[in-house]
DNA sequence: AATTGGCACTCAGGGTCTTGGAGTGCCAAA
DNA sequence: TTTGGCACTCCAAGACCCTGAGTGCCAATT
């Protein structure tokens, strides 16, 4: 129906309207590339476009912006892959080479993405449900208060503090600990739940109170660990790139704070493995986030779960770089986790 | 030099100005309250004022609104104490009532002071210059690498990964982490640097890599504790108020990322035992923020430490309200903090 | 000395009108 | 299928005016 003329033609006023947020029109086109035909030609091209809905004009006679439409269909036939600049790829290797742990990664990650791509970076702690029990640890704290420390084989960290009624030497922490290290260390974070009712049973009298408050404190962390958990990072480019959205930009601001907004676009954000998707405009309305994009990747950690990472910004955004960043960063954190 | 009434008007002026965000004129000031003289008279007041530049008009012959000085004044001596809405009390007990760990009472915290002041809301995690090491942690993850947690009195814990050359059995790991723990625990958190360069020359042959690996990551640790760290909400607010800031609310943002300036202010900013400080408009230019004001006040871990909480937003803010929520739940989270 | 009514003056903001120019749609010719 | 030509549309920017809110000042009053 839109011949192959057409659709380049799609792809300049892409790149030109996402690089001077104006309106192009057919003289600017045939002026600024060649395509060794008149701009009447080229508007009838236009009429083509605007008939297929990818393109509208904001006002009668003035140039052409791309609809939701148009940019879905640049973002799947027409971006071209251009790979980084060198330039960002030293900011990769530099930037998360010498990382400790997993939080530092992973803030390391999000801060890169969001520098390079200008635009709101999200990354996603791996989810949990694969994670093995590495270790549980109980602390003293007080006399009434003690700690519980779970770790798992992801490298992620949870604490809790426990009221007690009674005081608890050390060496009967120290039998608890072993028990609890006995049964859970290496079982699979979904089935820590069964395993703690069991040992809540069998306790013996004495330890019976202590026993059900530390279990019950566990017992929250593990679902916590279900709860999927982010970092974020270049809130302020929303507001650099404010005349982008109708109004204000505080109710996507207000979404990005709401963290579970994110994870339910993230989740029901159709990735193929490895690859990277993008979610455009109006497709994300009922988030409440309609004036935006999100290009999404999986990252796989170091336990070979998968988790999700991204940028989001207005849907005139730079989708052919953002998605090569989006791709580049998550192969390395991939590769980064896996090496560790 | 300024008589009493004409400080009344300036108590109005802020009042109206911060509810209406126009410039308040001397009709509207006799209609709206009952000060039992002319607006003629209003005027000679508000002369004075200006005179003193308290008040300054934007553009010849408009209403008045404050000056930088002005709100100075006013929240030095003008801002009437009020008590918080019982909604709001409420909302404070709700709130943090139930809340499990220090991140978990500083998140809900944060979050809770936001909505009530609709600012962004900021709280500091207690710096740990006095803070005691309560226990420390090794933890096997493979052959090559195992992490460290630091646990201090104040609740915080922090793990990082350390890569090992050789394998280490569990015994030998139990019993460095029992040498650790003999010297470690208890100290202070600022001797410890001198403490683990002890720990290492005195270390065995056999030991050396391993000790030194560990001993280097711990004294990382360490360091990071000195640093400061902070929570974060509400920056959705900043948005709503976009009017209030020429240009954009960029810059902004964009400091609030860079947490490292705020950590300054914060601690530039002279706040009296228990007390309450603001840091007005143009006070705070130095760092960018020369349109916002900060409301910060102290709060005090359960180690007795001191760290600071607060709100920033615009310069017009209501000042009354945002003074009083955050002594009150500074207040509440020292309560808290203590009790447990 | 403080207060007040009166009055001339100023200026931002909103409305209307005009104009220029960029861009389109369509058509007939190549 | 492409192209030049042409009439048409309509936004954006400028010029202009006008209104109204608000001021400063002064002379009269308390």
């Amino acid at each position: 129906m839109v011949s192959e003329r057409s659709l380049e033609v799609l792809r300049v006023i892409v790149q030109d309207y996402v690089a001077s947020r104006e309106p192009v029109g057919s003289k600017a086109i045939v002026e600024r590339h060649s395509f060794g035909v008149s701009a009447a030609t080229i508007r009838n091209d236009m009429a083509q476009l605007e008939e297929e809905e990818l393109i509208s004009a904001p006002h009668t006679s003035s140039g052409r912006v791309p609809t939701d439409k148009g940019y879905r269909l640049f973002v799947d036939q027409l971006a071209d892959r251009k790979p980084l600049s060198p330039a960002q790829r030293e900011a990769i290797e530099t930037f998360l080479g010498q990382s400790v742990g997993l939080d530092d990664v992973l803030l390391r990650t999000v801060r890169l993405l969001s520098q390079i791509t200008n635009q709101v970076a999200i990354v996603q702690y791996p989810s949990f449900a694969r994670a093995q029990v590495r270790h549980v640890e109980l602390v003293g704290l007080t006399e009434h208060r003690l700690l519980t420390v779970l770790i798992t084989d992801t490298g992620r960290v949870e604490q809790r503090v426990v009221e007690i009624e009674h005081p608890v030497d050390a060496p009967r922490l120290e039998r608890l600990k072993g028990r609890l290290n006995a049964r859970l260390g290496g079982t699979n974070v979904d089935a820590s739940s069964a395993i703690l009712d069991a040992i809540r049973t069998e306790s013996e009298q004495e330890d019976e109170l202590l026993v059900a408050r530390v279990t019950h404190a566990l017992a929250e962390q593990f679902d916590e660990y279900r709860h999927d958990k982010l970092v974020m990072a270049g809130a302020a480019n929303l507001a650099r790139t404010e005349d982008d959205f109708t109004g204000s930009i505080y109710p996507v601001l207000e979404a990005l704070e709401q963290q579970v907004v994110l994870l339910r676009l993230f989740g029901e954000m159709a990735v193929d493995l490895n690859g990277v998707s993008a979610s455009i405009g109006r497709e994300n309305a009922s988030f409440g986030l309609g004036e935006t994009s999100i290009i999404a990747s999986n990252y796989r950690s170091s336990a070979g779960e998968l988790a999700r990472l991204g940028v989001l910004g207005p849907t005139r955004m730079d989708y052919s770089n953002n998605l090569a960043a989006v791709r580049a960063v998550a192969r390395y954190l991939s590769h980064q986790l896996g090496d560790n």
